[in-house]
DNA sequence: ATTCAAAATATCGCTTGCGATATAAAATAC
DNA sequence: GTATTTTATATCGCAAGCGATATTTTGAAT
């Protein structure tokens, strides 16, 4: 067995562990409103600002459009909003928040913090989550170097 | 905008997009060889102990039986894995590496190298991932627990 | 021994994620 | 102004991931 590959020894491993197990926190909050993870940071996307094109939507999360388009189509067929094609540039889909879509931010509120508090131990206080973020996002910036090469 | 909302704020969307973006640097090393990177986790967790039954699998990798089943199949389709019934408890699956499963081992020895120096960075060195992987560990036990109720 | 509960695995249905590719509109080239 | 390239979005096909549920086998209870 050669070291390199042991599992505890992966950060990948971690990364994609802890991902799924904060999704499946989120889980119970969310399907209770029909809502899924990725759903619920289109929604936080709109929330930010509505009426924004498919392809802004998707550099925000970081995702490709073949992945959000057929998201939004089933967020707009549960009436959170709605897309419309873009007057200035016929090619781009706006997508608005229908009333449903806005109030869910009413609905929802008490969602980060639930899981906020799901994820407070030892080593994870307000106090670190500063150092943490900045390494999450540094390899995120990193990675999105090489993998969509965008050389900064 | 309430600010809790805002997608900066929230540690799970730099763990999903770390995560997504980590397993998309995987991918062509992968690839090459036929490999998705849950097939490459279920392959190191066979190299660190083989014949191992398909829900200890999935217990070290933290998976349900529903994901890892159907993966295991195609990874016998593919001649990497045998699925054989337990002797001592007919319920099990042994799940078994053939020689060409052992072979990827050396096969793909430089990735994790590779993958590694792909995510080294201002604030991610040899120094800090052990903080990084402590918090990790951390965030993980303390969601096992609230989410498949383990409480340790 | 028979019944009942627990465990190991699998099946089903659905959403996501993504590589590859198509389509249409806009921008640029010439 | 027409040809070419780029951009925005979408379609297709497949592998995960997972909640819910079924099946089979074991273990426990009585």
């Amino acid at each position: 067995m050669k070291e390199q590959f042991k599992l505890d020894k992966q950060l990948c491993f971690r990364l994609y562990t802890a991902s799924r197990l904060l999704t499946q926190a989120y889980h119970p909050l969310l399907s209770e409103h029909g809502l899924t993870y990725p759903q619920y940071l289109v929604l936080m996307v709109l929330w930010e600002k509505d009426a924004q094109p498919v392809n802004d939507i998707a550099k925000r999360l970081m995702l490709e459009t073949n992945t959000v388009t057929p998201l939004l189509k089933r967020m707009e067929q549960q009436g959170i909003l709605t897309r419309s094609k873009g007057l200035s540039d016929a090619r781009q889909v706006i997508v608005t928040l229908t009333e449903k879509g806005q109030n869910l931010q009413n609905i929802l509120a008490d969602v980060p913090m639930q899981v906020g508090n799901a994820v407070i131990c030892k080593s994870v206080t307000p106090d670190t989550v500063p150092a943490l973020f900045g390494m999450l996002d540094d390899i995120i910036a990193k990675l999105d170097n090489q993998v969509n090469g965008n050389e900064a």
